[in-house]
DNA sequence: AGAGTGGTAGACAGATCTGTCTACTCTAAC
DNA sequence: GTTAGAGTAGACAGATCTGTCTACCACTCT
């Protein structure tokens, strides 16, 4: 019975580290600051220590590593956000502690745009699949975003402004990136938000 | 007296076509359909029907003719979007003239984000002319849509609403680059910001 | 007619990129 | 100890990319 699949170590021995996920690591924070056509195979290769037969032995193609990479981001920034938003109580709060994430990001010294704006950028024509992980990825926020919303405006509408939201995020974004001035591309974003909900009743104070 | 540079023969025989001028325009559309590094030198060298010598006797390198296809994309820009404003005389449909040109932009069949924003996005490391273009381009368009606001806004208002608009604008770029759906973009971007002109005596009704 | 200018066609160099493959090593399980 | 799986190191193939260079051609001005 050959067929067995040796699988992992049952003795909880990770084979020494997981190497998939530190490729897909470093791979993230190199797309991240270079670019997907600005860096190559090798680069990841050699600033993770690992040999290239092993990285086509986890994914066929680059373009498979990169989108294991765009589910990995996609995650962190999910669980990244929610802690963000964890702390505060307060509806309007809430929904501003969002914003406030957004400038931290912006922040960050290697701070580059969007990952997901940016494959769209980088591969509008051709790879329909990068292009469907990023559309998920931005639906995903805006349900996020409807959710932070439902207690400010009800159920009903809280669908449409949070696709306001979600379009002031990503100007904000493009700004931040074109401009350089991520605190002031937060900032607007987040008193044109503050705004456009302030005829509502509970956002009054 | 051999200094003389012979420049363009006088008697209006333009050495044929601008040769020039055909490869930015060429390039100019390959580019913004494929992105920068998805487009080489040699698929426009072949489409254009142009020799490898006489590009590089125009431009020195790839890059430059990148950053003068960029400023010749800022020129068209600015060419059209102030066609369709002309037409309009009320100051808020001129304004809407702005929101329903990008609309226009959005629905065509290559859309494939702005060539601005793009060119952040893949060389945001190095390449700080490129970088610059990009800056200029959009603090442009700032300047031409705090124009447009002066007459609803007042002159003091008018900058600080140009940035929230040039920031709908990039947001409604965003949108309908990952979701597909321009259409929808745009008329929200519209929606937005004629919610946050209200407040304003001059722009009601 | 001759010279100069600007173009074409395309070979070529040198780098780089993705992806494959061989040979060797280490470790764990039997 | 033996065997199998997973990894390392890196050569290699094949494509592609930027940029240079040679050889030739067409046209215009003197």
């Amino acid at each position: 019975m050959p067929r067995r699949p040796a699988a992992r170590p049952l003795s909880e021995t990770p084979v020494r580290v997981d190497r998939r996920a530190h490729l897909v690591d470093t791979a993230l924070r190199l797309f991240a600051a270079g670019g997907y056509h600005g860096v190559g195979i090798d680069t990841i290769l050699a600033t993770a220590g690992v040999a290239k037969k092993t990285l086509y032995s986890h994914f066929p193609s680059k373009t498979e590593l990169i989108a294991e990479v765009l589910r990995e981001r996609d995650r962190r920034f999910r669980a990244s956000l929610e802690a963000g938003v964890a702390g505060r109580e307060a509806p309007l709060e809430r929904l501003q502690a969002v914003f406030e994430w957004h400038a931290r990001w912006f922040a960050e010294p290697d701070f580059a745009g969007c990952m997901f704006l940016n494959v769209a950028a980088e591969f509008h024509a051709g790879e329909a699949g990068l292009a469907q992980i990023a559309r998920d990825h931005k639906q995903a926020l805006e349900t996020f975003l409807a959710g932070l919303l439902v207690p400010l405006t009800g159920a009903e509408a809280a669908l449409a402004r949070a696709a306001e939201f979600n379009l002031l995020l990503d100007g904000a974004i493009g700004v931040a990136l074109v401009s350089g001035d991520g605190a002031g591309a937060a900032a607007r974003a987040w008193d044109m938000a503050r705004r456009l909900l302030a005829p509502l009743p509970a956002a009054q104070g």
